[in-house]
DNA sequence: TGTACATCAGTGAACGCGCGTTCACTGATGTAC
DNA sequence: TGTACATCAGTGAACGCGCGTTCACTGATGTAC
């Protein structure tokens, strides 16, 4: 603990009556309170704490924990959604979907929690737009380099079309549950390793 | 309601001071608590209320919530394991993969809760014998039907020789993560047939 | 077959807990003139 | 540039809640002799 310049006391930073940025303090701790405490360990009162206001405050930015919740959720599926987007660009299809395979796996590994918290269905608003528009952006990225930008773009109701790219996501996300939940043991960089060996047989094997 | 033969008022069928089957009957209760609310709905007291005792009487045969919730998801992986077992015997090795693939995916649309709490890692007792020994069951199960009854036995340290069981239970696992939590819609048959079709692609168009 | 007694499997009251949300409120900010 | 006032973004006390667990207890069962 450092010593603070001012004060003995080391009193929390001065702050005015109106935080000024709230809401992006508010996703911040509530981020690190999953990373710590997981998704069953958060509440929205220790949100608030950490973030260094009254229990009541979140409402006026989030309505209420659904609402806090749904929008950590929100900007998972968005950096998902980027991070999809990115890996492999410019690569012929199979190790470009190896790549994206990658890149799923270590998106779940780098934020279990948050990763966690957007498959759980029964704690966020799923009627919410930003929510449906990202999680939909983040499939398509996936789906696109599986079957094509066109392909996307003319996807109809019927899902059968849509078999390889559900199976590739069935497989990384299968992968990256079970390594979050220990089926992997907990050594670092283990299950990064066995992603890339699975991936890469799997790939080797299949004719496409 | 139907009428109860001796009392007008529906008295909860009299039970001896000892219940005589509490142990059996508090799975049973909580396994439909688990169903009905899901595993963040559940709760020790009205699993106890449901099995139609006092909330204290299940620490005399678990312990803890955690010990209930253990046993509920050791007999959930011994149920996995027999399927599995059982599933495709005697068939050739591909399609015998194949209705592995099924059985587990079956097994997880049709006890969602007891799934999804088997892997809820937190919530469990993970040094329990009975638990480590049903969970190895069901994966060993797997595993000698991807590389044979010989392999598994001589089974070492080394990783690497598991990645084709690694990646086949990759791919049901994370199919019925989506389809239990909603990505496939919710209309009644539809994930059992897109697991169907799949299934069958993916071992078409590999080659082992 | 009867009896004493240990053990087992229940009860029910009480504990302290942290939670999400509501409510009347108030301090700060920004806007209209 | 100054002032009135609406709106915004906070506070903090209070609410009722169900929870898991503990504890002294007691009724029923089973066993030894």
């Amino acid at each position: 603990m450092t010593a603070d310049s001012n004060s003995v006391k080391m009193k929390p930073k001065p702050r005015s009556y109106h935080h000024g940025a709230l809401r992006p303090a508010l996703l911040q701790a509530a981020e690190e309170l999953l990373a710590e405490r997981g998704v069953d360990g958060f509440s929205l009162r220790e949100a608030a704490r950490r973030a260094g206001v009254s229990a009541s405050a979140p409402a006026h930015h989030f309505g209420d924990t659904r609402g806090l919740l749904t929008a950590v959720a929100t900007s998972g599926f968005k950096e998902l959604g980027d991070r999809l987007a990115a890996a492999g660009e410019g690569l012929p299809r199979v190790p470009r979907i190896g790549a994206q395979g990658q890149a799923y796996v270590q998106f779940a590994l780098s934020r279990p929690a948050a990763f966690s918290l957007m498959w759980r269905a029964a704690l966020l608003d799923h009627s919410d737009p930003d929510f449906i528009a990202a999680a939909g952006r983040a499939f398509d990225a996936l789906d696109a380099a599986v079957r094509g930008e066109a392909a996307v773009a003319a996807r109809g109701e019927d899902m059968t079309q849509a078999v390889p790219s559900i199976a590739c996501w069935s497989l990384v996300h299968g992968f990256a549950r079970l390594a979050i939940d220990g089926a992997f043991g907990s050594e670092p960089g283990a299950a990064e390793r066995a992603a890339q060996a699975m991936l890469s047989g799997v790939l080797s094997h299949l004719h496409v």
